[in-house]
DNA sequence: TCGATCCTGTAG
DNA sequence: CTACAGGATCGA
């Protein structure tokens, strides 16, 4: 599930549930959620610290522990953090958690098992963040930047999305809603599309991203989480076959990256 | 820069 | 059975 915009909702769940509470202990169940560190590395730094703060960078959610030292969480495709009532309760799913001081314990509960947990020292958040572009709500993400950065490269546009490093934040289906919204080609090399274009896909991609943190918040809070249907209202990713909202034509599904790309062919010219 | 790879689950 | 999945890294 997690693009920025679920990433920022587990995060404020996070943030509500844990400040302030002591680890204790925790454990691995699959050390490759771990990688490239160690179970004991991991889980020997972190007991008895205390957390402080919880943020978001990108997709990953940092977990910052009163000794500054601080966990990097990455979701990937599968993975969910949760605070439980119960350490003890955790489902066959986690592949990691920790317990805390009064009984209550939070897991990377991932069932593809493709999510990484890893401790790091201060020192080591520059270089961990070195190659992402900047927040796209941040004074940082400006439409210059935006503009210079896609004539900068070869690549499609929507690869060029995907990559972390002209805005970080998007994920397959957010790319190919603001490239939709945007109207362009995802299959164009970026450093084609008209300046207009590349305008409209700045504005496009705050639009976007915005109205999914809420309905991400949104459907997070209520019971169900995630899973109780959809509130952002997604125009072509998923939709095959399907009538473009804006012009009918039917939706088309290529494959960009290994990925699938859905766009409407007549609009996204 | 690109495909293979990491994993498991589900849909067709 | 194969294809595919809201991601990123690694080696060729």
């Amino acid at each position: 599930m997690p693009e920025l915009p679920e990433v920022e909702a587990v995060t404020r769940n996070l943030r509500s549930m844990a400040l302030g509470a002591v680890i204790t202990g925790g454990g691995v169940y699959r050390p490759g959620v771990v990688h490239p560190q160690t179970p004991r590395r991991v889980l020997g730094g972190v007991r008895g610290r205390r957390i402080d703060a919880c943020e978001r960078r990108g997709k990953n959610i940092l977990v910052h522990l009163d000794n500054g030292h601080f966990l990097r969480i990455h979701l990937r495709m599968t993975g969910n953090v949760a605070v439980l009532p119960d350490f003890r309760l955790r489902p066959a799913t986690a592949r990691w958690w920790l317990e805390f001081e009064d009984g209550r314990g939070m897991i990377l509960d991932d069932p593809r098992a493709l999510g990484r947990v890893t401790l790091h020292a201060p020192a080591e958040m520059e270089a961990l963040f070195a190659d992402l572009g900047p927040e796209p709500f941040s004074d940082a993400f400006t439409e210059r930047h935006f503009l210079e950065a896609a004539r900068r490269t070869p690549k499609p546009a929507k690869i060029f999305l995907m990559d972390q490093k002209a805005v970080v934040g998007l994920g397959n289906i957010y790319a190919a809603e603001a490239l939709f919204q945007a109207r362009v080609n995802p299959a164009r090399p970026v450093r084609d599309v008209s300046a207009v274009k590349l305008k409209a896909l700045y504005r496009a991609i705050v639009e976007v991203l915005g109205v999914a943190v809420d309905s991400a918040i949104t459907a997070y809070t209520r019971p169900g989480g995630f899973e109780e249907g959809e509130l952002f209202p997604v125009a072509v990713y998923g939709r095959e076959g399907e009538p473009c909202p804006a012009c009918g034509t039917r939706v088309r599904r290529m494959p960009q990256g290994g990925r699938s790309t859905y766009y409407c062919p007549h609009c996204q010219k």
